[in-house]
DNA sequence: AGATTTGACGATACTAAGTCTCAAATACTA
DNA sequence: TAGTATTTGAGACTTAGTATCGTCAAATCT
C-alpha cells in the first residue's frame, strides 16, 4: 500500500489528514516486516509519541496495519497486506512476516467455537518461525 | 492440583521451598479462574513484587500454570490441569478459563508448517469468549 | 544439633510501553 | 478567510515487569 492509499482511508473514516500522520503514513508503509512502536517513534523524532501511538491505533483500526505480539509479549505491528482476515507468522530472529489465510484454520475456529460454552468473540492465531535466512528449514 | 504437589514439583526441579513460595503456591492453586500478576501481589501484601514475579516465571516453566493475554494484550495467568499441550477460551468480561485440547487444531498447525518458509518454533492460539454466565449464549 | 553454603528474599530504583492532560496549533468548512 | 472542532506535543503519569544487592534462611554437611 502507498502512503496516499493509506491516508485516504484515513480521509474517508472522517481523520484530518495532519503533516505527523503523513510523515507516520511514509514510514509504516516501508516497513514491510513489522516494526515496534518505538522504532517508529525513533524513525520520527519530530512526531510526539503520544501521535504516534494515536496513530498507530487509528490504523489498527482502519485494519491498515495489524498489531501482533512475539513470544515474549513484545508488540509488533505490520502493514497489512490481506484485506481479508488473516494471521501472521513471525520470524523470532529477524522479525520478517509470512501472512497467511488457512480455510482450515476457519473451520476449525468455528468447530471450536461449538464446543466450547459460551460464545466466541475474538481469537488470536500467531506462528512463530525461524525463516529461511534466519536458519529455519527452508520448505 | 494441591499446593503440596505443586511445591513437590518445584522441589523436583530442584528449588528450595520457601515461605514465600509456599504462600504463591496456596493463593494460585485456589484461582480457577486465573489472575493477574498484580492480583497476585495484592493477595500476598508481605510477599515482594519481585518474588511473585519471580515465582510466576518458575510457574510457568513447570508447565504449572499458563500465561496467556488478553485481547487487549494484558497478560493473565491460570492454573493447567492438563499435563499435555493445550488452548485456552478466556471469557472477556470475567476471566474464567476454559481449556480444550483438539487434534484438530495440532493438525491444522503441522500443516500450515509445511505451506510456510522457514520452521516453526511456537505459536499462540487463544480464543476469547463471553461465558455462559456472561451473556454469551450457552452451546 | 550446629556450622556452612548457596539460593532466595524484598526494598527500592529503574526501565519500557503506553496513556492522560491541556494549552497551542492546525485542518477543514462555510 | 474566519470560525471551530480536531489534532498535536511536551511532559507527567501509570502499569508491568526487571535489576541490584545487602540480608536472610533452606538444605546440606559433619
Amino acid at each position: 500500500m502507498d502512503p496516499t492509499t493509506l491516508l485516504a482511508i484515513l480521509e474517508d473514516r472522517g481523520y484530518r489528514l495532519t503533516g505527523p500522520r503523513r510523515r507516520v503514513a511514509e514510514v509504516v508503509v516501508g516497513k514491510a516486516d513489522g516494526f515496534t512502536a518505538e522504532e517508529l517513534c525513533s524513525a520520527l523524532p519530530n512526531v510526539g509519541r503520544a501521535t504516534v501511538y494515536r496513530t498507530l491505533k487509528l490504523l489498527v483500526d482502519a485494519t491498515i496495519i495489524c498489531k501482533l505480539a512475539m513470544p515474549d509479549g513484545e508488540p509488533r505491528y505490520t502493514p497489512s497486506h490481506a484485506g481479508y482476515h488473516h494471521h501472521h507468522a513471525v520470524c523470532v530472529d529477524c522479525g520478517a512476516i509470512q501472512e497467511f489465510r488457512d480455510s482450515t484454520v476457519e473451520r476449525v475456529v468455528k468447530a471450536i467455537g461449538s464446543d466450547l460454552e459460551g460464545q466466541i468473540v475474538g481469537h488470536r492465531i500467531e506462528f512463530f518461525i525461524q525463516c529461511g535466512k534466519c536458519g529455519g528449514r527452508v520448505s
